[in-house]
DNA sequence: TCAATATATGAGCATATGTTCATATATTGA
DNA sequence: TCAATATATGAACATATGCTCATATATTGA
């Protein structure tokens, strides 16, 4: 198998057309993707684990706000969080979709 | 360099934090990809270039619909097209996002 | 040149989205 | 138990989005 077809190995796999089902979760991932706040969250939870706070300090951005966006990252398994005392430090639970946004971002610096 | 070094290449690559530019690219690119209606659009460009009309009635959308979502993609460089006659046949531009397209939806389909 | 065909475009509309504000909830230490 | 701290939540708002309708534009063959 040379490197062309590993490349384009998911095109021949997926099904065409596509079920509703996938479709809407597909949608939804890059959705989650697709709106500047949850990107810069993503990409600080990408390096470390924060707590809400932490978040809206670093990025300049309302408790609220975050809060908001990460109950609809949790909501899809993008995020997960742990409980120290009141303060809920949030880290990635998806591996592979970080993955995509890092080539996404590493795709849009080079073009 | 192991295979998960490899996987991870992009986030040690990639700037923290991200520019303002980059942060709309993205955002953009994703953006794309967040409507299932484009995503059939995609899918179908996927294999093989399709004209207005074909995919209209393929995806059973409507010709006004598929060529407002047709300037949309094609503005982001994801799709180019070629006239012939007073048809013009789309396909896909952006081999990386289409690939980032298909790992979504085999991740979808096996979760 | 003109009708036929294919596609593009802009306005209008209903719905979705992201933020803010005010307030609710939960945990801890005193 | 209570105040302090951290976070979650819901309503309200402005803006963005996607589709439809009507119409404009472009190309071709007669």
């Amino acid at each position: 198998m040379n490197k062309d077809f590993k490349k384009d190995e998911n095109f021949f796999l997926n099904k065409h057309p596509l079920d509703e089902e996938t479709l809407f979760l597909v949608s939804q991932t890059f959705k989650a993707l697709s709106d500047p706040t949850r990107i810069r969250i993503l990409n600080l939870l990408c390096i470390a684990e924060h707590s809400v706070n932490e978040l809206a300090e670093k990025l300049d951005l309302g408790q609220s706000t975050v809060s908001h966006q990460l109950r609809f990252l949790k909501q899809l398994r993008l995020v997960k969080y742990r409980r120290a005392g009141t303060t809920l430090y949030y880290s990635k639970d998806d591996d592979h979709i970080m993955n995509l946004l890092n080539q996404a971002i590493e795709h849009a610096t080079h073009n």
